[in-house]
DNA sequence: TTCCTATTAGAAAACATTTGCAATAAACCC
DNA sequence: GGGTTTATTGCAAATGTTTTCTAATAGGAA
């Protein structure tokens, strides 16, 4: 849960004999620059990188989304659209966590300081070098309450 | 995060309108007999009930998977592995997390009473009925840090 | 028992993600 | 800067998971 520069991205991927690429660098921009709140689907991501003039190969963002999900720099959310959405990973006072409804999947996220701590300690006890560490709550949102039966 | 029995289970379905078909009570019965740290995929399930001789279609355990997450009677989880698994959702002193390796997606179970106290106070806080609420940890295990590189 | 319709099995379709391959271009060395 | 090595890219094809369609079946309420 590092603070990522371009420089630091391309001095940790050179140190195991990976390179930065443009489309590498364009893809961490786009993560750091994302509004709070927002999630990137893969997809979301082709179009927006699209929409911007950067076109960038689904492939390449597939692979790309996955190799910095496993570096640590961006997390994996399921939000129970059917695919994955990232955001970028950052420590303690950006750190958060989703609360998502089962039937429309509203999100929301919320802080709590412990949860970091209880994860940090928990990986360590283990011997596991921590990445992230996200709470999910699955729950049913007011509005579909009152909307009862389906499903 | 009740028990459910399959008695139970019928109320609750024909209270809305639904079934209680023998194919989701065997379902039902399957995930309250699987051993503490086990976790099924849709797939695991199928053969599973195919080696009970209980043959169910692929398609009626994805839809009764689904069914009983949104109830709330199982937790989905995301391994790492591709594909949701699932396990029973039960209460307190049974309530667990997990903590992933993103590399060779060993998981290990733990326990923590104030991450649940957490969840009930943020579902309730946001008017939210709460069904599950899960900390997921990804980490690298001690196994996979030795084996360096190979992301 | 009868009726209504939710649910099932099976096959086909849809969707997300991964992989193979030839072309390209970072990183490293001189 | 120029040359070499090989990681990475884009594109197309393949894979794997999950959903949907349909006709037949069978729960639940009266
Ligand atoms: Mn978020
Ligand atoms: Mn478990
Ligand atoms: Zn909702
Ligand atoms: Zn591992």
């Amino acid at each position: 849960m590092t603070v990522y520069t371009a420089t630091s991205l391309k001095a940790e991927l050179n140190d195991r004999g990976w390179r930065l690429t443009p489309q590498r660098e364009v893809i961490l921009h786009v993560f750091q620059e994302l509004p709070k709140g927002e999630h990137l689907s893969a997809e979301d991501l082709y179009h927006h990188l699209e929409a911007q003039g950067e076109g960038i190969s689904l492939s390449t963002i597939y692979r790309t989304l996955k190799l910095m999900a496993r570096m640590g720099i961006l997390r994996e959310l399921e939000l129970g659209e059917g695919h994955k959405h990232y955001e970028i990973n950052q420590p303690y006072p950006y750190h958060h966590h989703h609360l998502i409804c089962v039937r429309c999947n509203k999100t929301i996220e919320f802080k709590n300081d412990s949860i970091l701590k209880i994860g940090t300690k928990t990986a360590q006890k283990e011997g596991y070098h921590l990445l992230d560490c996200q709470l999910t709550i699955h729950a049913v949102c007011p509005s579909c309450q009152r909307a009862l039966l389906p499903l």
